[in-house]
DNA sequence: ACCTGAACACCGTTCAAGT
DNA sequence: ACCTGAACACCGTTCAAGT
């Protein structure tokens, strides 16, 4: 969508480094990873490569530039909700993140490449820097900052890492249903002796809630970190749960 | 190491998919990710690529087939220890996985793109196993089994994920304090608007042990698991924590 | 059934040359 | 300073031909 200058016109808009990652981001929404060649980035921005490579080291930073732009956006998004509870806080830039890679699929597989080859670049700082507030209001003592945080992060992107491909379909959910189903057949059907626990979850995996499930989990690591490391200005203080945190 | 047969030398162990993924293990494991090419691996086998796609559908299968060998490799191992606390299990699970990705840094990495591209193929439901038996062992109630499984697969996914890189460095950890120490310099170094809490942790990250923050997340999310899911059977039972779970 | 290896289409990247 | 575009080295994959 948007504005495409086609081939055979002249570029209208002067070349930029945004210019170029915002195109990169188009061409992976359109056709995932695949997609991003620089034949067709060069077509589309009716220019050479050369001209590229003014602007961009090379693939690898085009690629991390076309996550953080997306990361951030993700993150920056929403002013509406004004505070509500830190586990509320923790949970929407969850949620932001899950939807951000609902929007572009891609951006799990990247994720996680920047993440294992990039451990802690411009990318983790920015999701570790928004989690980490809610940390601090929660009233987690500041020795258990980075412990808590860190934990958090890593749930947050292992979940949304896996629960991306069955979101990307469309639909109402019939696509997703015959999915899971699928997977829930094939389950039943595994070795009684190597898989049996995996067999009597078939049915809990096909019925499952992605949504809900993720949020089970970031609830699991909210309540441990509340239980194992209590504020520690308000002595009497009980650890907040998923019923007292949620309106 | 290993036998290595050199090319012009003819092959004499007969061409299988075992020893087509054997060799794409050598490969990455030697030159990482970009070292499997078709070309190296048919030099390394002394044949041609159409050997190769006589047993491998293609590339991605193949690399789908190495991920899933080191992972089952990882968890078929230490029958050492026989039995210890199910925490124990679990820990020994995420460990056991920890340390094939320290082994093999092209597996975290790789373990992420199989996860995001097939959520519940064989490798994800090989690790779900694993894990499954153990929060079966802690009594957690079966309609929860799904939902305490799927939380520990994501944070030990996620974990492990970030983990790789720095600890894939060599030596006795003098690469990894300078790395460290250069990524708490930069985030201390970040804009102080944008990024207050990173820069307040950026001691406690260069002073922080990847082993160490990887058990105390497990420890949050069990604690999480049995105290809002506690067991069904002894109402009595209080939540075990790590205290008491650890000898 | 299993293997050979030349050939094909395509890719990321470079660089001398232009403005 | 910024862009052009031909050229290069290399890649995954195919397929007619062999055994």
């Amino acid at each position: 969508m948007a504005t495409r200058t086609r081939r055979s016109q002249r570029r209208t808009q002067a070349l930029s480094r945004e210019r170029i990652v915002e195109a990169a981001v188009e061409l992976l929404d359109a056709a995932g990873e695949s997609g991003l060649t620089f034949r067709a980035l060069t077509e589309r921005l009716a220019t050479g490569p050369g001209a590229v490579y003014w602007h961009v080291a090379n693939k690898d930073e085009l690629l991390g530039a076309a996550t953080e732009g997306v990361v951030a956006a993700a993150l920056a998004a929403d002013p509406t909700e004004p505070a509500g509870s830190p586990q509320d806080g923790i949970r929407a830039v969850a949620l932001g993140l899950a939807g951000a890679i609902e929007e572009h699929p891609w951006l799990a597989t990247q994720l996680a490449v920047q993440l294992s080859r990039n451990p802690w670049g411009t990318v983790t700082a920015r999701i570790f820097e928004s989690i980490g507030r809610q940390v601090r209001a929660l009233g987690v003592p500041e020795s258990s900052w980075f412990t808590a945080t860190s934990a958090l992060l890593h749930y947050i992107l292992g979940a949304a890492g896996q629960n991306a491909v069955n979101a990307g379909v469309p639909g109402p959910g019939t696509d997703r249903e015959e999915f899971l189903g699928a997977v829930s057949t094939a389950w039943k059907e595994l070795d009684p002796d190597d898989y049996p626990f995996t067999r009597a979850v078939a049915d809990q995996m096909r019925e499952h809630d992605d949504r809900e499930q993720f949020l089970a989990g970031i609830d699991f690591v909210l309540t441990g970190i509340t239980t194992l490391h209590p504020p520690a200005g308000r002595p009497g203080t009980p650890p907040a749960s998923r019923e007292t945190g949620t309106p």
